[in-house]
DNA sequence: TTGACAATTGAATGCGTGTTCAACTATAAT
DNA sequence: ATTATAGTTGAACACGCATTCAATTGTCAA
């Protein structure tokens, strides 16, 4: 993280916590992915497509009818699902199916409806 | 959701799965509130700060400090955080320590590298 | 009261991204 | 072969948002 450069402008840092603060920090990468993560599931859109495929796969056309939205932008929301790996296709003749790909999508959704009830 | 209006154009809608999955889909609120919860933690900077509140509470100078980053941009994160109901303060003196306010974080996290983990 | 400093705030900027639109691909049926 | 349709794709547009910069607030010390 950082290399302690003088990057703030205050006198009184509490370095000893600064630095054991510093040593446990996870590396860059690690963070990179956990927030790209959660910024995938963070999308309303994509919130709806995933607890819906979480009961059924489904085609396209079932997904926007569900979510009562166009097919191409349902298109475009499950391609970014399916290149971060949380969803998997399967195609069918002129269709194409998807279906989780990812098993802890279902204990992030409890954790994060947790979190709101715990809120309200 | 979609009240079943012709939104889609097509034929072969599976509209028994398409029907099953709308009585189970939650309401709109609920949908909103997770995406906005996993937006929030959806971000760098924001996963960084919560994992290191949730090792010790912290000024906001120690923050930046830690992460390599201006006061000004780690106050206006904690300022995104504490409206959102997942990090609070407490002021002493000029100094004002941040802590998490949701026990909710840890089990998000630990979800979270989970998945990491596994997609290796 | 004045100066120093931790922290906040608002405006501005630049970047990322969700949806729409139109064009295109692929598969099935006639 | 031709037509219809499920699905994909790329460009364009609009919007949201993270960081920076400058100004400001609040608190402590001298």
């Amino acid at each position: 993280m950082s290399k302690n450069e003088f990057i703030c402008d205050c006198n009184i840092i509490h370095q000893e916590i600064v630095d054991k603060t510093l040593k446990n920090m996870l590396d860059e990468d690690t963070f990179n992915k956990l927030a790209e993560f959660f910024k995938i599931v963070g999308d309303t859109t994509r919130v709806k497509i995933l607890f819906a495929l979480d009961q059924n796969e489904m085609c396209v056309c079932d997904i926007a009818n569900v979510l009562g939205m166009s097919k191409s932008s349902i298109s475009h929301q499950l391609g970014t699902l399916r290149r971060s790996g949380i969803v998997k296709c399967r195609k069918q003749g002129k269709e194409v199916f998807y279906m989780l790909d990812d098993n802890h999508v279902k204990e992030v959704f409890e954790v994060g409806i947790e979190h709101i009830e715990h809120k309200k």
